[in-house]
RNA sequence: GGUGGAGUGGCCGAGAGGCGAGGCAACGGCCUGCAAAGCCGUCUACACGGGUUCGAAUCCCGUCUCCACCUCCA
């Protein structure tokens, strides 16, 4: 068995076969920085970062290419709107981005290109495109430089249009095109923008061509995966196809679309104000919940935003996380890259990211080892508990990697002063059970919880962690 | 107008012709001094109307509702 994947292009789940055996090569459209990223932005990283874990859990060398879009259209308004320089304000939802990516425990890139440091491949490739026909300077002197759609008869093949069907929009601008569907490659130079040389004038990069230079540059010719959130299918996806293609480079091998997160039934944008913005969503959830909500979809599938399915995914989360705890307590602690990854949970991953599925292979192992647990340590629960950590960490969710162990000194000094503090409090409440005090023994039961601190009795003892609540009633 | 997609139990969310995912919540039981955690069990659904089939949530036809893309958008 090995990984299938659902290609956009192609409409199908089918085997994934990379170029070179053992190496897989993907391009991901990563963040246009013109404003903060919000949980739909997110989840696109999240989409991809899980695939190239599971590829990397494979044995697949990975190359992640995953550019930054740091000139358009929307930044330069943005930015004039807000009185601050184009690039400032780029690079501020650049860090942004990178903050939120770090912060949901996504994986850093192999590279992280900028549109703006490849303006040279852009201008080379348009140079290309011109001379074989497929591109020209807009014949009004604005500088433009279109894409000729109709000199390229495959055009519309991704998305599955043919251009005399798409909607001719009435109302555009023709400028110099030849066709109200041909689409620019560049933009001429207007007066406070800024412009880079061309053989056509000064101007600016459109988007489309960008991806398509910066995918050639770093990946070839040719390269495994393309990936975006849905809405990049069309036109921007049919645009860079259109253009590396008419090029003469194959370009991408497959293609891979997210779906959206969406607020009352619609696609979260700015544009209708209804962004949940990461740094607002993780003041709700801890960031490792906040992953687990928008991992634990299909991501072909939609997720409608609530905050009661936020709350929920939490509490799921809380439930491995639990056991994990309990299992470590137990054990001492076990090395996760030993652990096995269960063959339903194999099987589901391959399945085109079956997260779904590949869960529910979690939590039955978790329930084999909370039977396992009152006995104490044993190689069976060690394996038990190598096994699950194992495969959250393939989704990016072992709560015991240093990634979410956030701490560090300071915390974990105090962490220990609580340990002496409460664990005096919990030989007393022992001393007092032992006696059949009960009374005294809950007392203390109920001052920890007042303070935040829920106790729990196991085999092992009696054991101790922060509520959720904070004590709160 | 064109192109895709969705409608599943109280909720989230998989599946895609027969062996009733999983999680959350609720209820009952076990365990516990009592709890907590856990375990076992209960509730068992596939928008609507037809059809195909021994058998359909799953295939076909029709209807309704919703969404996305065709314009910047993850």
């Amino acid at each position: 068995m090995s990984l299938r994947l659902y290609d956009t292009a192609t409409r199908e789940v089918r085997d994934f076969v990379p170029l070179v055996p053992g190496q897989v090569s993907v391009y991901l459209c990563g963040a246009t920085v013109q404003s903060p990223p919000h949980i739909g932005h997110i989840r696109s990283g999240i989409v991809f970062d899980l695939l190239w874990r599971w590829l990397r859990a494979t044995g697949h060398d990975v190359t992640l290419i995953r550019n930054v879009t740091d000139i358009d259209d929307k930044i330069l308004a943005k930015s004039a709107e807000a009185g601050r320089p184009w690039w400032a304000w780029a690079y501020e939802n650049e860090l942004a981005f990178a903050r939120a990516y770090d912060v949901l425990g996504c994986l850093r890139p192999t590279y992280e290109p900028r549109a703006t440091g490849h303006v040279t491949e852009m201008v080379e490739l348009m140079q290309r495109l011109v001379d074989r026909g497929h591109a020209y300077a807009a014949e009004d002197g604005s500088g433009d430089v279109y894409f000729d759609v109709r000199s390229w008869p495959s055009y519309g093949e991704l998305s599955g249009q043919r251009v005399d069907d798409m909607e001719a929009a009435a109302d555009a601008d023709p400028r110099g095109k030849r066709d109200p569907r041909d689409f620019a490659l560049w933009k001429g130079h207007k007066p406070g923008e800024p412009s880079w040389p061309t053989p056509w004038g000064r101007g600016r990069p459109g988007w489309h061509l960008e991806c398509s230079a910066m995918a050639g540059k770093y990946l070839g010719e040719e390269f495994d995966i393309h990936g975006g959130g849905l809405d990049l299918r069309f036109p921007h996806h049919e645009n860079e196809q259109a253009q590396s293609r008419a090029d003469g480079q194959g370009f991408a091998r497959q293609w891979m679309h997210n779906h959206f997160v969406t607020t009352a039934g619609e696609k979260m944008s700015k544009s209708l104000g209804n962004s949940l913005l990461v740094d607002e969503v993780v003041k709700r959830v801890r960031p490792v919940e906040l992953r687990y909500y928008l991992v634990a979809a299909h991501y072909r599938s939609h997720i409608e935003y609530s905050d009661e399915a936020l709350a929920e995914a939490a509490t799921a989360y809380r439930r491995l996380e639990g056991y994990l705890e309990r299992a470590t307590e137990v054990t001492g602690g076990v090395d996760p890259a030993r652990g096995m990854l269960c063959a339903e949970f194999v099987e589901a991953m391959d399945d085109d990211l079956g997260v779904p599925a590949a869960l529910a292979a979690v939590f039955d192992v978790v329930r084999e080892g909370h039977l396992l647990l009152p006995a104490g340590d044993s190689p069976a629960l060690r394996g038990n508990l190598a096994s699950v950590r194992a495969m959250l960490a393939v989704l990016g969710l072992d709560p015991l990697d240093g990634h979410w162990r956030t701490g560090g000194g300071e915390a974990d000094r105090a962490h220990a002063v609580l340990d002496r503090l409460v664990g005096a409090d919990l030989r007393r409440r022992q001393e007092a059970r032992e006696a059949r005090d009960f009374a005294s023994a809950d007392a203390v039961r109920d001052r920890l919880r007042a303070a935040g601190i829920e106790v729990e009795d196991t085999p092992q003892g009696a054991r101790w962690s922060l509520a959720d609540d904070d004590g709160k009633d």
